[in-house]
DNA sequence: TTGTATGCGTTATCAA
DNA sequence: TTGATAACGCATACAA
């Protein structure tokens, strides 16, 4: 199956390949009409197929782009990445979609191979720890938009969430119900992810603006595969919490089985309230009180920042822009009484 | 900023770009250690970079693939997306991942553009009406795969749920527990969608082996949007179903929101099955009762076909590839009594 | 063991 | 209004 070429439309056409070129280019100013016939009439006579590879190595732009992630099984890596191809998708541009699991190897491989194929840009959820590379981009001022995450000291857009905000709605929104004792669950705190570190903080800090304690016995922070045995723990203890924050899905849903196994009721036991709207939570029993991202925006957000980037080539201000959580009320609160 | 090319690695050590084009590809056999040396040196001091794009030209190969999906957000396709991801890892190829929202101009428009872009191949969650390009396709031998849904009459590779299968595991389930009134709930019928009729049909002839009639009206057909009143009007008949089988996830996700709103216990009021074991199958209460469709193995045998094809060029055959659901056992059909 | 020349399919520059 | 010709960055056959 031999590729045909704009040098067979040419010949078919009779006319040169650099107006062949600009007939494809839709450079029509000075052609005649003529030619214009003779030039479409070849091309769908031979189905000919521009080749984009070819044009990407004259022009230096491929339309596309990469997005590295964790795991697109995530909802929110989902969701962001939707959103994210959705805008590509106005522009002509395509997504190349890689899963990291987190692993700064990988991470890095996947940034090299991506450039050596000339993507126009990086969307990246970033392991953190390849700061050579990430620093190396941002010298070049290769177009780059970190989502989720942020690097300190590396100058390039990042689209975070207010985490702060986010652990602040969730523990006035439990004050304000009439709850003291909260217990907060996240996966392990590790220093270079920064929306868990964030949302703990957030939560410390907004818990001492009620004038709360902060018991440390109350934080479980471990592998979400040892989440339930810290839960039976923290349950067994003369004094267990009258609410719990999840700080994500994958905590919540820990919760939930924890609670299901030991038949705690939501809310009259234990209320519940977590950062990301999963999609069960209007028909879970009780509907769950979550704290959403706006993980569409977001990803909206990105792209266009990142397209921003491509377009102006020159100098470009870094922006890091957090997005706010809204907080929405179901049944997994309920007002004590 | 500047390329680094080649000839600038040649350039600094004193070699030819050819020499420097063999010590890349690790064409290492007549290379003298010193010149290797050389090069390397030259390579890391102007922090050379290969250009996969002038490369594919020569080659005629991208290492890259297309996805064209409906939309990534669905959890089937998401699944399968990570598998073919992990495949292409291994062989350091990229996955370009489009949505088409099932609309078939979307579909088209990303076909030629990858092929344009001249992908190595593509897997295809087909919409089923583009039927000329599929066969172009085909005819061409280009490397194609189809997921989800295959298209008659056209001799690409598929990798298909059996159907049949899934249905009758569900039906049988429900009759040896005592159910005979069972209704199933799907989107809007349509001819292009083999799985739904599949589905259906499975559903069908389940019943009609186990002896049991079709009642046209248990069998609910329409917009996801509207299938909550559908099932109103169902229930609110003189002899409302005993069951239900949701074909998919979306249509469990409509009736587990109906029984929310209508107070119907589940599994006392109406049994409940579905095909997709959705992520909180375990934590609902009651647990549901699921068919699993194996979407790992699928996703990894696409990719796999896909690869088969691309290594060898030459002749292949078409393998239409049914993948046996699970039926997962759990809490929302019980016996009756 | 390494270098020269050519081609991959476009686009861009400049002539004609 | 159109055509030659030279890039783009790399790979490869062949020569040296």
């Amino acid at each position: 199956m031999k590729q045909i070429t704009m040098a067979d439309v040419a010949k078919l056409a009779n006319v040169s390949k650099s107006t062949v070129s600009q007939y494809l280019n839709k450079r029509y100013d000075y052609m005649s009409e003529e030619t214009k016939k003779r030039i479409e009439k070849a091309i769908d006579e031979l189905g000919y197929q521009p080749n984009f590879i070819a044009r990407s190595l004259k022009q230096k732009s491929t339309a596309t782009i990469g997005v590295i992630v964790f795991n697109i099984l995530h909802m929110l890596t989902t969701q962001v990445l939707r959103a994210i191809e959705d805008v590509c998708q106005e522009r002509d541009f395509h997504v190349i979609v890689c899963n990291t699991d987190d692993d700064p190897e990988k991470e890095k491989k996947y940034i090299e191979m991506l450039r050596a194929k000339q993507v126009d840009g990086l969307i990246i959820f970033p392991t953190g720890k390849n700061l050579e590379l990430y620093e190396k981009m941002a010298e070049e001022q290769f177009p780059l938009v970190f989502v989720d995450r942020m690097v300190p000291g590396i100058p390039a857009d990042a689209i975070l969430l207010d985490n702060h905000k986010a652990a602040a709605l969730a523990v006035n929104h439990l004050v304000e119900h009439g709850y003291e004792r909260i217990g907060i669950v996240a996966p392990p705190i590790v220093p270079h992810v920064i929306p868990r570190l964030e949302r703990i903080e957030g939560f410390k800090h907004a818990l001492a603006e009620k004038g709360l304690p902060v018991m440390e016995e109350y934080m479980v922070g471990m592998e979400i595969s040892r989440i339930k045995e810290g839960l039976t723990q923290l349950f067994s203890s003369d004094c267990p919490p009258e609410a719990l924050f999840a700080i994500n899905d994958l905590t919540l849903m820990e919760i939930l089985n924890f609670v299901k196994d030991n038949n705690i009721r939501i809310p009259d036991d234990l209320a519940l309230i977590s950062i990301d709207d999963v999609p069960f939570s209007n028909i879970y029993t009780p509907t769950l009180t979550t704290i959403a991202q706006p993980t569409f925006e977001m990803g909206k957000k990105a792209a266009e920042r990142l397209f921003m980037q491509i377009d102006q080539k020159n100098e470009h201000h870094q922006q890091i822009l957090r997005f706010p959580p809204t907080l929405i009320q179901r049944g997994s609160v309920k007002q004590r009484t």
